[in-house]
DNA sequence: CCACTATAGTTGTACGTACAAGTTGTATGA
DNA sequence: TCATACAACTTGTACGTACAACTATAGTGG
């Protein structure tokens, strides 16, 4: 037989710990004293005692000297319980991120978690970096905006290690197709439509399309951009839809405005819809440096209903996104597949177009 | 004596850590058989199996049948070690704050620490919470920025308890004098004499001063707005300096801006110098709403030099606020003070005026 | 009623023996 | 030269004894 070759006080430890399994011995109750175990099983005290020090140092056991042995609450996991999660954003400073951060920061704190910050400048390698700093140390969730989404994920063993380590993590914004865990973002093709649709409702023709094109957020912004032209029979001139990567965001943008702007009075477009606010008011700057008013002469509609929204000098029409709301949601639903061990599904948020005094209405000039 | 009391196990034990900390035991070197040592030391084999089992369990010693006994990396200390540090500021998401932490996040990162996050919403019961949770795990040290601090602090016992337990902590923005630790801050009396005396030095003599009052940074810009006046010979008109509290300040400042600007033009005030440049944009709001231009009618100064002073309409004058950078210097002195246990003085910066488009200058119509 | 004592029962410490199992180096033999 | 066997050593398992230290309780005495 094997069971020969397996040292008894191992054997004494399994049997054990099934009696915890079974319930049959639950937290705070006292266990037979190591002579009636020794006795019962037909072992010496000493091979007892040996079993019982493992157990007690692993946590299952307390042994009080001179009143007993007892059972402690299975595997002690309640009160050493790691209660850290952590967030991983492309920026920390910048536009709606703080938002988002913050809403999932009072969801945590009401729960009894702490929140790591880490942010990956939209650059893979700290993206990898701030993972691995992450998980060095226990961690019991991770909430996580993908990097550069549109372009491959060198990182994916990291993320793949998380699954191995039982570490439940959601994405926001948008998320890596290779891997499977609930989303929570916006309907940005649904946005780009209303955002389009409003103007062309509003009589305009000539529509300038600006969008990110390295994330997933921009790809779909634009395609609900094209939609709405093509259900309203409107066609799209290509050189009024420019595309541009996040390095070149501060300047390709503004000079192709510039250039779209300076054109002749019957070419140049009568609206522009922005790949979001930050971009919106940097073209509405373009707009103004040619002496062009917002909205009499241009039309602007931006994205995310950010601060710079209703701060800037014309208030901006723009698209509402959920912010403090979704940090909130993937704050409890990572809780959820934490405590609970659920799968939630995606969520996805409508946006909702408000409207402010950037947009013109060509249509009363008729 | 007191040593027949100890056992002789735990005596061995601790003989063998010393031979750890003395040098005589190094990593992968093999030590003396069980045999041996309880030879040596007068004891059973037995009783050295005991201690020998425990180091094992701790990680210093790596037992191998057959083979021997062998010291391990000396204590996994490094390996183990907490490098997580904490960041409690008033608000997360609004104004300079993501730029402190973002510097704090980028300075942490690079050196291998990790970023706990956590808002107090200027809410003394909710600074205590973030405390408590902050600390219920390890945590290396703590960046704090201080809550209401002009008046009493009613969490004393807290900070107390971190000195205590040896986390050492240090402020930004301002610190509750009760508490020994380094700050650092603006010099905001500075700030607030440059603000004004660019105002005086421009023409104005009507200036109003709104300030915060329940918080250091506020008080000490009004004491150098008083200052300034007093330099040059210029009384304060004392309805023209309006103090408001955290909780007043979507609503007082606003209704006061109003009136004082309601009033006879030979009355009102021909500039206004603002706590922050987010009030600064709230009160041009209101001069836009009398129908007054800025700065042909009113002038603004503001303070931080945030992204609203130059997204606004009209671009802000300001001073300046190290923000980034301030957050990046908490970092590496906090990071000083864990690693290498030193006490860093306070930090000072100077705030510089940032010339905008919010000021007029008067003594050119003369 | 309370304080004290004795006692039984628990775990902790300490020693002992015996043999099993694994590692290493040496001696032996083909 | 190489493979094998063996001896000597290591740690692992298992049992045994004895007493110390501690806890809880029942009984005793004031």
């Amino acid at each position: 037989m094997n069971n020969r070759r397996i040292p008894k006080y191992i054997l004494l430890k399994n049997e054990l710990l099934s009696w915890f399994e079974s319930g049959k011995l639950k937290p705070g109750q006292q266990v037979p004293s190591e002579n009636e175990i020794a006795e019962q099983f037909g072992l010496s005290r000493q091979t007892v005692r040996q079993t019982f020090s493992e157990l007690e140092k692993e946590g299952w056991l307390e042994r009080i000297q001179g009143k007993g042995t007892f059972a402690r609450f299975p595997g002690r996991r309640e009160s050493e319980l790691v209660k850290t999660i952590g967030i991983m954003t492309t920026y920390i400073s910048d536009y709606i991120f703080p938002h988002i951060v913050r809403g999932a920061e009072a969801e945590l704190r009401s729960r009894g978690y702490r929140l790591l910050l880490s942010s990956t400048d939209n650059n893979k390698d700290k993206e990898m970096e701030s993972l691995k700093l992450m998980t060095s140390q226990p961690l019991s969730g991770l909430i996580i905006e993908p990097t550069k989404s549109a372009e491959g994920n060198p990182n994916l063993g990291y993320y793949l290690e998380l699954q191995e380590k039982g570490i439940p993590y959601l994405m926001i914004n948008e998320k890596y197709r290779e891997l499977e865990c609930p989303l929570l973002r916006v309907d940005d093709e649904l946005g780009g439509y209303k955002a389009a649709d409003h103007l062309l409702a509003n009589g305009h023709s000539r529509i300038a399309g600006f969008f990110k094109r390295d994330d997933l957020q921009g790809v779909n912004r634009l395609k609900g951009f094209l939609a709405a032209h093509k259900a309203r029979g409107v066609a799209v001139a290509p050189k009024r839809v420019v595309t541009y990567t996040t390095e070149q965001k501060n300047d390709l943008p503004f000079r192709q405005a510039l250039q779209l702007l300076s054109g002749a009075a019957e070419e140049r477009p009568t609206a522009f819809v922005c790949y979001n606010d930050e971009l919106a008011v940097s073209l509405m700057g373009a707009a103004l440096q040619l002496g062009l008013r917002v909205p009499e002469d241009v039309s602007f509609v931006g994205f995310d209903d950010s601060m710079l929204a209703s701060a800037s000098g014309t208030k901006l029409t723009t698209l509402t996104h959920p912010k403090t709301a979704m940090g909130r949601d993937a704050a409890s639903q990572l809780i959820a597949m934490i405590e609970e061990g659920l799968a939630p599904g995606d969520t996805l948020y409508e946006p909702e177009l408000v409207e402010r005094d950037s947009v013109v209405n060509l249509n009363v000039n008729v």
